[in-house]
RNA sequence: UCCUCCAUAGCUCAAUGGUAGAGCGAUCGGCUGUUAACCGAUAGGUUCCAGGUUCGAGCCCUGGUGGAGGAGCCA
């Protein structure tokens, strides 16, 4: 895995309210007791120079204000579009570093953000090149301050990785070509307490480390990356859908049904669990200390819990907005899912995010190209938007990112039957072709045999479709005998494989015949009564209808490169994982 | 849940069972319109936890805990 060290590097300024997060509460309990907790106020660990001690207690403290004076006397209008009303400390205009990058010579700008990194030269009476981030782009604007600033010597040649700082000051062009900032006043906001053992340092760390400082590591140029590729990617969601006269339906997050049938669920309760009801249908008397187990005499009495029904978090909102797909024609969900599946992989989280779509008189064709120009949005909005990111990513975290995002765009995807792909996938293990596990028809294909399919054979996404219905689930629609030439039933079924990720969609035309549909659910034994809503669709007005589902963190994977999906969301949950 | 590997300085990692090391980062100094800066010096350790073997354990054994990679489940 090209676990690119990344990048790090940002700053931070530290409260002095509150409890300290610390960085690995439950690691290295040698280093978290001698640490010195919090940003304490008085004794800085930092030797004093000059008498003044910035202390994050007074974080302005030794700042000057003399650039507002200067400010005000040359008050220049407001810059660009976005800058707000408010000004800085001084009278200059606030604009975010990505209007600084861009901003006209001699603009007279105030910049806030936190430190990257800061480089001294002794050049005409001292000289400073301090790079400040505001997360609003990938560069940051580097801020020249001189030996004449006033604070110079106390705070300026001080400043540490993630210090926050408001810098007034002139555009300039850098040397090289780029916009820099010479300083009129620098104002440090917020000192980073501690620099020797400020859990970011202006070096590579990687990115298992990161997880462990999950609230500083937005701060670093990838997480910065990550997070805004995630804003963009969630925008073009959006955009797609709603330029496409989708209706965004927000399916509920705690469901009282357990047939939503995709996995291992999160149970929602309020009863005490010192002291659990049970029921005593059993006729057994109850046995004092055994009631807080379960046993087959004695089940937990559900109608005393808060919904009067068990009640779990959803694995899926599919089933829940097909009723609005069967009123509003097309609908989409976008929202947090939860699965307790024991699952620990770089591809799996029990907290993500899923985008499920759904358009009512659609079959499975329309549905698969629908995926595909989904994908391709998306992958476009980020190269569009997001281009410095994208470069990044491309140059640090995987090499030839956006020669394969390029390849994705370039042409159709391939459709290919579900029983053709088993065909490719013998006929290349006759030839030779290892794999670890058999495939025969009727198996569900393994990841190893998806990317065969899609790196290897094809070297770009295909769709799958046509699928065994005994691999898939009760509600996908039953296919007519033959289809594909395939020896068994199939259902209208489809798998969106991309190289590197595998299968990144899944979805199908919906079983809009009731009796087909009863069928299945028997066959499956599910219990029919929890689907009694479901079925009513199928008997009030019924129509040909279809869907799919993809996991926002999957896309994310996809389109940045990220080799680990806890990388690619904010606070990753996963087995054993919900810290932060 | 299964298989494999790992846990030593702020970070990344060394160290035949015999004095705890390097690079980066931090601090201080030198040089420099610097930008992955460079040069020198200094500080920094209960070697994840609990037991055990041994004259002696970072190293060997047992049991925990945590992490990584792969698999399954899936999105």
């Amino acid at each position: 895995m090209t676990r690119a060290a990344t990048s790090a590097i940002t700053t931070a300024a530290r409260n002095c309210s509150g409890p300290r997060a610390g960085p690995t509460p439950r690691s290295a309990s040698p280093t978290s007791t001698s640490r010195p907790t919090t940003c304490m106020p008085a004794p800085r660990v930092r030797p004093e120079r000059g008498g003044r001690s910035p202390t994050a207690a007074s974080p302005t403290a030794g700042s000057t204000r003399r650039g507002s004076d200067s400010a005000a006397q040359t008050a220049t209008p407001t810059i660009g579009p976005s800058a707000r009303s408010e000004t800085g400390s001084g009278r200059m205009a606030w604009i975010r570093v990505v209007e600084a990058l861009k901003a006209p010579v001699d603009s007279e700008v105030t910049v806030k953000g936190w430190v990257r990194t800061r480089r001294d030269s002794k050049a005409e009476g001292g000289l400073s090149f301090i790079n400040v981030h505001d997360g609003t782009c990938f560069d940051p604007i580097q801020v020249v301050a001189t030996g004449a600033l006033p604070n110079y010597q106390s705070e300026v040649t001080r400043l540490s990785t993630h210090c926050a700082v408001e810098c007034d000051g002139t555009i300039v062009k850098n040397p090289k070509g780029g916009n820099e900032i010479k300083a009129t006043a620098v104002r440090v906001i917020g000192w980073v307490d501690d620099p020797d053992h400020y859990p970011i340092q202006p070096k590579p760390h990687s990115f298992e480390y990161l997880r462990e400082v999950a609230h500083l590591r937005p701060r670093t140029n990838t997480f910065g990356a990550v997070a805004r590729v995630r804003h963009c990617l969630s925008m073009a969601v959006h955009r797609f859908f709603h330029e496409r006269g989708f209706y965004w339906v927000h399916t509920p997050i705690i469901t009282g049904s357990d047939c939503e049938g995709a996995g291992q669920m999160f149970r929602v309760s309020t009863l005490d669990l010192c002291n659990i009801p049970r029921s005593v249908e059993s006729g057994q008397p109850r046995i004092a200390g055994s009631e807080s187990r379960p046993t087959k005499d004695s089940e937990i009495d559900f109608t005393k819990d808060f919904f009067g029904k068990e009640a779990h978090l959803t694995v899926s909102g599919q089933l829940n907005v097909e009723t609005y797909c069967c009123a509003m024609s097309n609908v989409y969900t976008f929202g947090p899912t939860f699965r307790a599946e024991n699952s620990n992989t770089a591809r799996h989280l029990a907290e993500f995010w899923m985008i499920e779509p759904e358009m009512a008189f659609c079959d499975l064709m329309r549905d698969s190209q629908i995926a595909e120009d989904f994908i391709k949005y998306c992958v476009r909005a980020a190269l569009t938007e997001l281009p410095d990111d994208m470069r990044f990513f491309d140059e640090r975290i995987e090499k030839g990112l956006l020669a394969r995002l390029a390849h994705v765009l370039e042409k159709p995807f391939l459709r290919l039957p579900y029983t053709e792909a088993v065909k490719i996938i013998q006929e290349a293990q006759a030839k030779g072709r290892k794999f670890e596990f058999q495939v025969k028809w009727g198996s569900d294909l393994q990841t190893e045999h998806e990317r065969f399919l899609t790196e290897e054979h094809f070297k770009q996404p295909v769709i799958l479709m046509n699928y065994p219905k005994q691999i898939k689930a009760f509600y996908m629609r039953l296919n007519d005998p033959g289809t594909d030439g395939a020896p068994g039933d199939t259902v209208a079924a489809m798998d969106v494989l991309v190289p590197k990720i595998g299968e990144i969609i899944g979805g199908s035309q919906r079983e809009e015949r009731l009796d087909k549909l009863d069928q299945r659910i028997e066959e499956m034994k599910l219990p029919a009564r929890e689907y009694w809503w479901y079925r009513d669709l199928r008997r009030y007005g019924t129509v040909p209808h279809a869907g799919f589902g993809l996991g926002f963190e999957r896309l994310m994977l996809f389109v940045t490169g990220m080799a680990n999906i806890r990388d690619v969301i904010p606070f990753p949950r996963a087995p054993g994982q919900a810290e932060f």
